[in-house]
DNA sequence: CAGGGAGGTTAGCGGTCGTTAACCTGAAGG
DNA sequence: CCTTCAGGTTAACGACCGCTAACCTCCCTG
């Protein structure tokens, strides 16, 4: 048997440059023979790991939303007992890495959410929902005057902001990764105070 | 002769179904077929209109970068003489109306641009390029400490920030047009701010 | 009242795409 | 050594899509 190592290796592969694809040029926008010329294999080969290519997106953005969800559970129960205002930095702290490390899959998340059947539709919108909530939860508990609605039009916007990192140049002409990080974190602080402030 | 107006109302109600078909399922996910029956007309009617659907989007995004790019200009001219800080905020008033009227138009925008022809692109790039050099000049009149890759950067955020008006909920389900507009105005202010404070 | 153009229609062509079918190969296991 | 099976291959099918061709029908104008 192959180890499972090197079974799921070109399964992450083939994910890996579908998400480059996808993000390139849009789901509909890219053929199976394509993804597969990516990883070396041809076209029909694909079909050997995955049941169509509507599955592979299906994966990578069940798979994003859950990630994201998961590290900010996780950050936020490390952080128990600490202020409000450490948990908020550490959220914004995994978004960034996430959005500079990862930026198709950052691309894919809020762009091809429409090409999904239903039921993978509404596991990432209920994944999505809850990262939403555990934001505006947080927010709230440092801004405690902020209002629930405004709090979550706050959250989103500031999720634009952190997910513009596609647009900041290709990485290498940015002004380095701990700079670009250390601006976009003060940017959404200051954009959150100011949602909340005076 | 049919008047300008009434020819114009046809090929205007045609874009603007295709902007809106365009932003919810991707350019390549909408057929001409479907775009005639947002109007009326039936598939191929709409040759009479358009030499082909490339130049539907191709109108579309030119249009949408050449309105923002003029609108601009005409604001920093209009605010001739006033402080830096007021040609700012109409900038970004002008860029939230933008946002929160015309939603699909703010969608294409940066999602669909590669799917042009080449010489298209290169228009669309251009003009996009102007618009953020010249939130750029504003934005370091007013915070002159700021570094020019660091302001470009800002813009680009902000401008995220902005552009999320998409996933703030159906119009109807926000807090209020107006409303909307001041948090988002309120929250931009913020991370320039803190992307030029100490 | 001819006639011509603007703006439709339906039929159909050619190409592309996702998917399946049928076949091949090399390595692991009894 | 034979079998099995994971993981490939190429050929081809059926559906769809952008676009063209050919035709029709008002309405305006001289």
């Amino acid at each position: 048997m192959a180890t499972r190592t090197d079974a799921s290796t070109r399964r992450e592969q083939i994910l890996k440059e579908a998400a480059r694809l996808f993000a390139e040029r849009g789901f509909h926008g890219v053929g199976v023979d394509e993804i597969g010329a990516a990883v070396g294999i041809s076209g029909p080969g694909l079909y050997r790991h995955f049941p169509g290519k509507d599955a592979m997106l299906a994966e990578l953005l069940v798979g994003i939303s859950g990630q994201l969800l998961t590290g900010a559970r996780r950050r936020r129960e490390e952080a128990d007992g600490a202020p409000a205002e450490s948990v908020l930095d550490s959220l914004i702290e995994g978004h960034i890495d996430f959005a500079i490390d990862d930026r198709p899959l950052i691309t894919l998340h809020d762009r091809e959410l429409d090409r999904l059947r239903d039921s993978d539709r509404k596991l990432v919108r209920q994944l999505q929902r809850q990262y939403v909530e555990l934001w505006v939860e947080v927010l709230r508990a440092v801004y405690p005057g902020l209002a629930e609605p405004a709090a979550r039009s706050a959250v989103h916007s500031v999720f634009g902001l952190l997910n513009s990192t596609p647009h900041l140049g290709r990485p290498g002409s940015l002004p380095g990764r701990t700079a670009t990080a250390e601006l976009l974190h003060r940017m959404a602080r200051g954009a959150f105070g100011a949602a909340a402030g005076a």
